[in-house]
DNA sequence: TTTTCAAATGATAATGACTATCATCTAGGG
DNA sequence: CCCTAGATGATAGTCATTATCATTTGAAAA
């Protein structure tokens, strides 16, 4: 963790910027809440929760230094916010999600699996691709072992 | 496109909803711009250039409306606004899409291409697919050939 | 035909995420 | 120690979208 935040400091200094307390107090939020998908305002009470004092405008410019960076990827499940995710460090691509339509929650996909589409794409369209994203939208696996169950509840009540 | 209006009038009605004078226009607006991704202003402002009279929200409940009934997909390029992209009729999936990061335009693909990283999805993680959302960002045919025009005329600069 | 009533509409106020502004602060070079 | 550019924070502003509510519409019932 202490050198990823070191590294992301010399990125930073790469091109002309410093890591301030902010920047860092926000920088580690985000790396402590890996797996999420925090939005602004997540970031925001989680970096003052820590007693370091921010401001919102802050968190905004933070993040969206970071995506420039591309430390992290800003991405939009559609609810009208913007959430912001760490990058595997030195991926290329931003990764896959699969949200779940019914809890609403997401998973991530490491693995690229996009390798022959994106050739496909490349020599076809001549688009020279630089990133993506991938989203699916479906019934999460826990919500599927939920519904199973109901159904079979439901079937003993019957034959009650 | 008039049977194209009936059979959107048949899934409304079929959920048990009108086709009023709004919502066609708004329907003929989505069709007679296909290959577009209006947004709901857009929608708004050419609805009303038919004459037809209609008020803001109105766009938006009929858009809204589309979306439930599948006939429009609600997508987000990152601008900060929705856009509105016409499903193929029968598609059971939205379609992709190349963003140009240079100049802003966008290209549809209709072709499929995720079959097999879906049968792998639904082994690897047991979700179940509803939709995916792919977009690709990078540099578009256009943009890359006007790079290569502006590097020979450069050269061309260079040797006088 | 007239009545009725839920659905639909439109004007507009409200919301909420994000951005711009600007006065203040900070840290490193002279 | 001073100076200056970059950074910050409070807050006002913007803009897409949603909620509210009075009014309208249209189809079924009387």
């Amino acid at each position: 963790m202490e050198s990823r935040v070191e590294r992301i400091k010399k990125q930073l200094s790469g091109k002309g910027y410093k890591l301030t307390p902010q920047r860092e107090a926000t920088v580690r939020v985000l790396l402590e809440h890996e797996s999420d998908h925090l939005s602004a305002e997540n970031v925001f009470l989680l970096v003052k929760e820590k007693n370091s004092d921010i401001g919102l405008a802050t968190v905004y410019r933070t993040l969206e230094l970071l995506t420039e960076l591309e430390v992290v990827d800003k991405v939009n499940f559609g609810d009208g916010v913007s959430r912001f995710d760490l990058r595997q460090e030195g991926a290329s691509h931003s990764h896959h999600h699969l949200v779940c339509i019914e809890c609403g929650s997401v998973e991530e996909i490491l693995e690229d699996m996009l390798e022959d589409v994106e050739k496909e794409i490349t020599a076809k369209f001549k688009f020279k691709i630089k990133d993506h994203r991938l989203t699916f939208h479906g019934v999460c696996r826990v919500c599927q072992e939920r519904h199973a169950r109901e159904a079979l509840e439901e079937a003993q009540t019957q034959s009650v």
